[in-house]
DNA sequence: AGCACGCCGACT
DNA sequence: GTCGGCGTGCTC
């Protein structure tokens, strides 16, 4: 007999033990009785035992069902799990919940099915009319119970009868398939000029998906290219959502610095081991390339590597360039990526039909086995860090801990560290590689004009843009505020339009003429109107992207304007059409949040303004300068990707900060100082570590009262004055959502101190009816 | 989490 | 007398 551990995805601190005839390979998925209903859970451990060896404490029972023939998990994941389940004091069961892909653990829908005798009693009408529904594929249960109203005490006689048959069915992993028209190879003589001009078109993008082509040209010429073995169809699995002919250097010669840096990387992990590696290398600089020839090195021995990217869109571009030097076998992990494929994907790795994964902050999971590299790109992105669930990782922490636990090099590239990592390679305790040089652009030229008198769009900045728009180049404006008018208010009676269940002033969106809540996307579309005084002068204050469109519309009429925001882009089609606008040539100006500043590689850019440039500074939080010079440095990268040298324009009222004053100079180092100074001075990481108890409810006063009884039970659990205790106090939102929100802050000088505080806190605090939530190393303090 | 058990208030 | 509120405790 065997003793099976198995993980549960349920919110608790511990496994559960059942019982076998057959010996279940830990990863291995099962369906297990568990109180009066069924779970899935994985294996985690399977021992032989006697009747002797086990506890009689525990109601033993047995392991329904096995559901995969291998495991889902290689053997150097359980561990790492492990570690994440207890420092982030996350229950094991959603760590796994969380790192393997979605509908792992949804148990199979039952499915009704007829059988041949079932037929012929339909026939003769023994069995109700309503069973014709069951064709050959059977029909889901649930929806069959509703949809007929018969109830399932008859079906039990029916399938006693053997009239019926109930049976649980896997969704079957149905990968819908995207056709793209790829470039195979030249053909010299050809008559018609438009198969000419498709041809040279596909040879430069390499392949365009075929719905797009179809938009551009003449379906019939294609397929004359095709018949004549010049372009091919290939069948790729959905999931790119994000694919417009993105420019891909196909060949390259390292630079002699870019090639000693290869080298000092190259000799550091040749025999293996455990290296963090901080790239410091400045936008353009070509840290892509470097990974490659890494890349190159690693797979010569016969391991695997996972690149993580900040963002979906990342992937895409990523994959694009690896796929010129590595082939097909590369998988693709991020959560735009439908379950089943996501499944899919994640099988392909399992069973080494992969070499190389790239995906997003969740993609650290993936079961890779025999990882010989780990790459963060961008490694400073706040991305990196889950927001949302139980279990607030940060990707990039997870990286240096996996390549700890597997032996392996991890290498960390940025155009700006974060302040952490830096530190931690100024210390030594990572090996720096700095790549100033920028090979193929001159650096741009950066100006500041002060904006004195608060315009949205100052008169200088008007006319540096008309200058570049003279000579038919492009400008990208960033503003980091969707929407027209964040702030609406009543002139009368100064009444401000607040969100009721966020209580924070709605912005107004003209295009959809409503009043939206950016936290919990409330919204009004009756406006006209003011709730207190019944006036009807209505004042839109302040500027977002959609009115910065209009005043430029208004400024430059004539020329192309295209805004780049969540709200333009918010369906796949709104993307494409957006992204096509820009990939056209000619002038034009983008207006855009962070989502433009964003690795987007937009051509013809030869001027960048940042609107504010101070937005974000007065957020209260420990990290708005570092958000904000790293936002302004982006910024820089942006402009005049290509021969020409791009001029960045930062207008702001507010001249004198550090960080707006380095970024001006692109001086990452003089930041560095500066910052850390300021980090060590009031204790704030990397030199002390941080957590956030927060409680929320719908009751403001249960919320306080609780968090309160919170603060004076870690009080009394706290040892030695290691952990420093903030608050209780209302968040700085206090209200989100429509519940009350106040939290504890934890610092103290190292996270074992906190960890284990926060683990005794947990055994004893109960919060019925509250949401109690941990977010340990938090990057938002919100 | 999800569900059963259990102990108090407002109804037929 | 019962229906049902949600506080408490347990699940291998």
């Amino acid at each position: 007999m065997y003793l099976v551990e198995v993980v549960l995805p349920l919110p608790l601190y511990q496994t559960f033990f059942y019982l076998s005839e057959n010996f279940i390979f830990p990863g291995i998925r099962v369906i297990v009785p568990f109180r009066n209903n069924k779970l899935i859970g994985i294996v985690k451990e399977c021992l032989t035992v006697t009747e002797k060896e086990l506890s009689s404490e525990i109601k033993y029972k047995k392991v329904e069902e096995v559901i995969d023939s291998f495991p889902l998990i290689s053997t150097n994941l359980f561990l790492f799990l492990e570690w994440i389940s207890n420092y982030y004091l996350t229950p094991i069961g959603l760590v796994y919940k969380i790192a393997l892909p979605p509908n792992v653990f949804t148990l199979p829908q039952k499915r009704i099915f007829i059988t041949e005798k079932g037929k012929s009693a339909l026939k003769k009408g023994y069995l109700p009319e309503e069973f014709s529904l069951i064709k050959k594929n059977g029909y889901n249960l649930k929806q069959f119970l509703k949809k007929t109203k018969i109830e399932f005490k008859k079906i039990k006689e029916f399938i006693k009868r053997d009239w019926i048959l109930i049976k649980p069915q896997f969704p079957k992993t149905q990968i819908s398939v995207e056709i793209f028209i790829r470039f195979k190879k030249r053909i010299e003589l050809l008559e018609d000029p438009m198969e000419r001009k498709i041809l040279e078109y596909l040879e430069q993008k390499i392949e365009v998906p075929e719905k797009i082509l179809k938009k551009k040209f003449e379906f019939k010429k294609i397929k004359n290219l095709i018949e004549m073995g010049a372009l091919e169809r290939v069948e790729y699995p959905k999931i790119r959502k994000i694919l417009i002919s993105i420019e891909i250097p196909k060949e390259y010669e390292l630079t002699h610095t870019q090639k000693k840096i290869f080298e000092g990387i190259k000799k550091l992990i040749e025999n293996g081991g455990f290296y963090p590696i901080l790239l410091y290398g400045i936008t353009g600089s070509g840290k892509s390339f470097i990974y490659i020839e890494i890349i190159k090195e690693i797979l010569k021995k016969g391991k695997k590597v996972l690149i993580l990217v900040p963002e979906i869109a990342l992937t895409t571009y990523m994959e694009l360039l690896l796929l010129n030097y590595f082939k097909e076998r590369i998988a693709l992990l991020h959560s735009g990526i439908p379950p089943a494929q996501r499944l899919n994907e994640w099988i392909r790795i399992l069973k080494n039909e992969v070499d190389i994964v790239i995906g997003t902050r969740s993609a650290i999971f993936a079961p890779i086995v025999n990882l010989g590299l780990i790459v963060v790109d961008e490694e400073h992105d706040p991305s990196y860090k889950e927001e949302n669930l139980i279990c607030k990782y940060h990707a990039r922490d997870l990286a240096l801990i996996r390549a700890k636990l597997e032996n392996i090099p991890v290498i960390l590239g940025s155009a700006t560290p974060s302040i952490k990592s830096f530190y931690l390679a100024k210390k030594g305790k990572y090996h720096l590689f700095l790549l100033k040089e920028r090979p193929f652009v001159s650096l741009p030229e950066v100006k500041f004009i002060e904006n004195k008198r608060s315009e949205l769009i100052s008169e200088e900045l008007k006319k540096e843009i008309e200058k570049v728009l003279d000579e038919g180049k492009s400008v990208f404006l960033y503003l980091n505020r969707r929407g027209y008018a964040p702030l609406v208010s009543c002139e009368e009676c100064q009444y401000i339009f607040c969100c009721p269940n966020c209580g924070i002033p709605l912005t107004y969106h003209k295009e959809e003429n409503l009043l939206l809540c950016h936290y919990c996307n409330f919204e009004v579309t009756s406006l006209l109107v003011c709730p207190r005084c019944k006036g009807y002068k209505i004042r839109f204050q302040r500027a977002g992207t959609e009115k910065v469109e209009e005043e430029i519309k208004k400024v430059f009429s004539g020329i192309k304007v295209i805004r780049l925001d969540r709200d333009s882009i918010n369906t796949e089609k709104k993307l494409i059409d957006t992204l096509e606008k820009i990939y056209e040539s000619g002038s034009k100006i983008i207006v855009g949040t962070q989502m433009g500043a964003h690795g987007h590689n937009f051509p013809e850019v030869n001027l960048v303004g940042v609107l504010r440039a101070e937005e974000g500074l007065f957020i209260p939080h420990y990290k708005s300068s570092e958000r904000t010079f790293q936002l302004l440095i982006q910024a820089i990268g942006r402009a005049g990707r290509k021969e020409e040298k791009g001029k960045v324009i930062f207008q702001s009222n507010f001249k004198t900060h550090y960080a707006i004053q380095y970024a001006l100079k692109q001086d990452y180092e003089m930041f560095f100082e500066e910052e850390i100074k300021l980090r060590r001075m009031f204790g704030f990481p990397p030199f002390t570590r941080l957590a956030v108890i927060r409680i929320e409810g719908i009751k403001e006063e249960k919320v306080k009262e609780k968090s309160i009884e919170a603060k004076n039970l870690l009080e009394n659990e706290i040892k030695n004055n290691e952990v420093e205790i903030l608050g209780p106090a209302p968040c700085p939102y206090p209200k989100l959502k429509g519940f009350y929100r106040w939290h504890i802050i934890l610092k103290a000088k190292k996270h074992k101190f906190i960890n284990s505080l926060l683990g005794q806190f947990l055994k004893k605090f109960k919060a019925p009816g509250l949401k109690l939530s941990l977010d340990i190393d938090p990057e938002e303090l919100l």
